[in-house]
DNA sequence: TATTTTATTTAGATTAGGCTAAAATATAAT
DNA sequence: ATTATATTTTAGCCTAATCTAAATAAAATA
């Protein structure tokens, strides 16, 4: 069994593979590429991510190490065993279930989820979350649009392609969001940027690759950062 | 904020104090004696409940103490303050909650549910609460027929009565359960017993307090220790 | 390439929550 | 009232997960 510290760890180094992987090639995106990463990960990556000293870090990799869920070298990053790496996914699919629950069911809001999730990834009962998927109807998305492992820990990739890298006249559709903030979200519905929301880029400024974009006839600027957090593909008028 | 291990140290101390409370003058239940619990637990009795070592016990008991969660005096026992007594309810109604929405909504049975429930019931979000809560349809009792307390901490007390204190010839109605254990769940399961099951005593050993029941025609032997758990009311025909 | 800067690891502590064995206190039984 | 038994507490130790400060390795730069 592994600790609720051992879960974030396990769960944390892959989504840093995976969004490092995803920003490298998010054009060639494969489902192999992403539910095995191969991308190492650094100490400080981790530490930065998860707010802990970079010393208990490397204290956890080598506890880690030795249970043979990640693959560590000193000095040199780590990546995750296809034992950590199925562990991670489990862990993952419970998040974004019980996200999917949160909103589908009790009604609330998609920036509120994150920190309930957080908690409620860690309960362990298998059989709690093959119900739970049941109940939900077997959702492919969560409400992020991020996907949902399924049971056999199957990630499904989609062409969600970051925002920013369109360019001036381009009309997208956001698919995903690439963070669960609760401030990130809620600056988006402020925006009334939701999954779904169809989006015309009008300009983007080369200075500092800030955007210019049509949300529901509003122009708004959306600054270079919060484009590559917003996944999109392109959207074809329907005649 | 309340560690895990406190919040199980404070429900032990509460669901101990109730049931000790509840056998001594079932017939004169009501809504105070259940809200606050004036009986003094052991350090033994917690011990014992939560297979801790009565040394570890001792100290979590002087930590609870320092925080004025419980009134504790050496070697003569503790019970709850105000405050750890409110935070003792809303561990159970969380706890409750969850059982309720295993059951309702997930389709568990009434036997698988008690170990998950252990586990969620600290998760941490009072608006989680009060929206699974909506979601259920505010329910009055959790699938043991315990009774939920409400937002405000009020528990209503029904006229539950242990089986063992009726006798030959009458007929009752199962109303609760007091444990919810898998074992005792799946005995009852076996023996057909549920909530708003209808038994009749045909028999009182007087050797060992065993009882002779029907239950849908069938005659059973139940012991003295099963039926001080199966908590019911007289039934009364409906013509 | 030598040096400086940055990243990582080691060493040594701390806190929460456990344990066992021994000592102290309370309770029950002569 | 004294002794025996049972309960509770104290003392000292352990592990998981964290920390800071110091040491070491790697990377960047002059």
């Amino acid at each position: 069994m592994l600790s609720y510290t051992e879960e974030n760890y396990l769960k944390t180094i892959f989504l840093l593979s995976y969004s490092i992987a995803n920003d490298n090639h998010s054009a060639e995106n494969n489902v192999d590429k992403v539910n095995i990463s191969t991308k190492e990960i650094s100490t400080n990556d981790i530490a930065m991510k998860i707010d802990i000293s970079a010393a208990s870090v490397t204290d956890m990799l080598k506890k880690l190490s030795k249970k043979e869920l990640i693959k560590y070298t000193k000095y040199h990053g780590v990546s995750l065993t296809e034992m950590g790496n199925t562990f991670a996914i489990e862990i993952i699919r419970r998040h974004r279930l019980w996200e999917t629950f949160l909103v589908a069911k009790l009604n609330f809001n998609w920036s509120e989820i994150h920190d309930i999730a957080e908690q409620l990834e860690h309960i362990s009962s298998p059989k709690l979350i093959e119900k739970l998927d049941a109940f939900l109807n077997y959702p492919r998305f969560d409400p992020h649009g991020e996907p949902i492992p399924d049971a056999n820990g199957k990630l499904y990739s989609t062409d969600a392609t970051p925002m920013q890298q369109f360019k001036k006249g381009d009309k997208v559709k956001v698919i995903a969001v690439g963070e669960d903030s609760s401030l990130f979200l809620e600056y988006l519905d402020k925006l009334n940027i939701n999954i779904g929301t169809e989006i015309q880029i009008i300009d983007k400024i080369s200075y500092d690759l800030s955007m210019q974009i049509i949300i529901d006839n509003q122009v708004v600027a959306i600054s270079k950062n919060v484009s590559e957090k917003i996944y999109v593909k392109t959207s074809y008028k329907q005649y």
